[in-house]
DNA sequence: TCTTAAACAGAATAATATTCTTTTATTGCA
DNA sequence: TGCAATAAAAGAATATTATTCTGTTTAAGA
């Protein structure tokens, strides 16, 4: 199954199985009942395991929190790199960016849903400092590569600082929407409009 | 103060000024320390009150999230209705939406900050019925307004369900931004920028 | 095989949320 | 005004949950 790949790329290997299958249930957890309402007793209960192995693992209900959300955030981040490193226009890249991200949404709704949910409290945790070094670097990434297509042609809207918000906004704005089931249409039949409305949106 | 006038409208009288006392200090302490790090200890310290008290008038915290949720999502939603009425063509009416939102987050960055932090918790817990029935209504209203628009000379992008993401996705993305200092520029300096480029995202 | 470090278990403790009982203040009304 | 009746508030008692600690087992490398 594709779910447990996000795992095991992370964290191979025989010896680290029961930290996948804490991980796995955590994450179960905290989407079904919400992260604070999870209780280290409920995740235990799940796996069948005990209190001193995952606090071995973890440390904290914070370290699995922040564990799970760096392992998506990661993978979701690898994904984008992927397509986009394929691409030669400006135009290319902003329809890479979309359907990439609608993509990535659809095949992992569990880690995705999991992403948006745990945002805040990771932000406001221990790990809020690394949180900002990988958001600094992704941000840093993905400027250069799009600052790096000449555009002869085209104006595009300014400052930059506005324009990933124009291109990766209504996509999770739909997104949220449909994994909290407000609307029924996968966002994967919406690549098209959101890829063509982002560029026509940057277009000035 | 523009703050305190959320929880004065909503729990007037000075029967409830320690109901409203609790509610601004709370919404302090969550934004601060995050919705799982606040404690009941924290928020009855900081308002020099009693455990008593916050329970008879909340049940739980979970109470108090909700109560403050929906007071800023009411808020919000005020200030959307009352500019939006003023509208007479679906130009106009997104240029109002845009604005409205950005400068409600602007003028309210505590209580905007709050809401994005406290929807998940709020949707999975025991008020998730009645955030569901105002979204619900929310989305109808708007609905019905914006089709009320005769839109002869424009075609604009379909279906429906997905034009709600392309007005507000790319300002809620850039307000989160804003509010969690990955960006220094103010929101409301780039209402133009954001009520244009929606606009144009959604011709088709 | 032996040593060492990691993995795991579960009882003990600490922190936190919630309940319950009592006291005090406020309102509506005779 | 005075008198229920109800709401507000306090804080001790309890229940729930997170975390620590100590001991035991297991696996890897020498």
């Amino acid at each position: 199954m594709n779910k447990d790949k996000i795992l095991e790329d992370r964290f191979p290997g025989r010896r680290a199985a029961l930290k996948r299958e804490i991980l796995e249930h955590a994450l179960y957890c905290f989407n079904e009942l919400g992260v604070e309402a999870t209780t280290i007793d409920a995740i235990k209960a799940r796996c069948d395991t005990s209190v001193g192995a995952i606090y071995h693992h973890f440390g904290n209900k914070e370290g699995i929190l922040s564990t799970l959300f760096f392992a998506a955030q990661d993978d979701q981040r690898q994904n984008l790199e992927h397509e986009l490193a394929k691409t030669n226009s400006l135009r290319e890249a902003i329809y890479s960016i979309v359907s990439s991200y609608l993509d990535w949404v659809v095949a992992q709704p569990e880690w995705a849903r999991f992403l948006y949910q745990a945002r805040s409290p990771v932000a406001k945790g221990p790990f809020r400092q690394e949180l900002k070094v990988r958001n600094a670097q992704n941000y840093q990434e993905l400027k250069e590569k799009l600052l790096s297509f000449e555009n002869k042609d085209i104006k595009i809207v300014q400052p930059f600082e506005i324009i990933p918000s124009l291109i990766v906004g209504p996509s999770e704005n739909y997104c949220r929407a449909w994994l909290a089931n407000r609307v029924r249409t996968s966002p994967r039949d919406y690549r098209e409009e959101f890829s063509e409305s982002a560029w026509r949106s940057l277009q000035r």
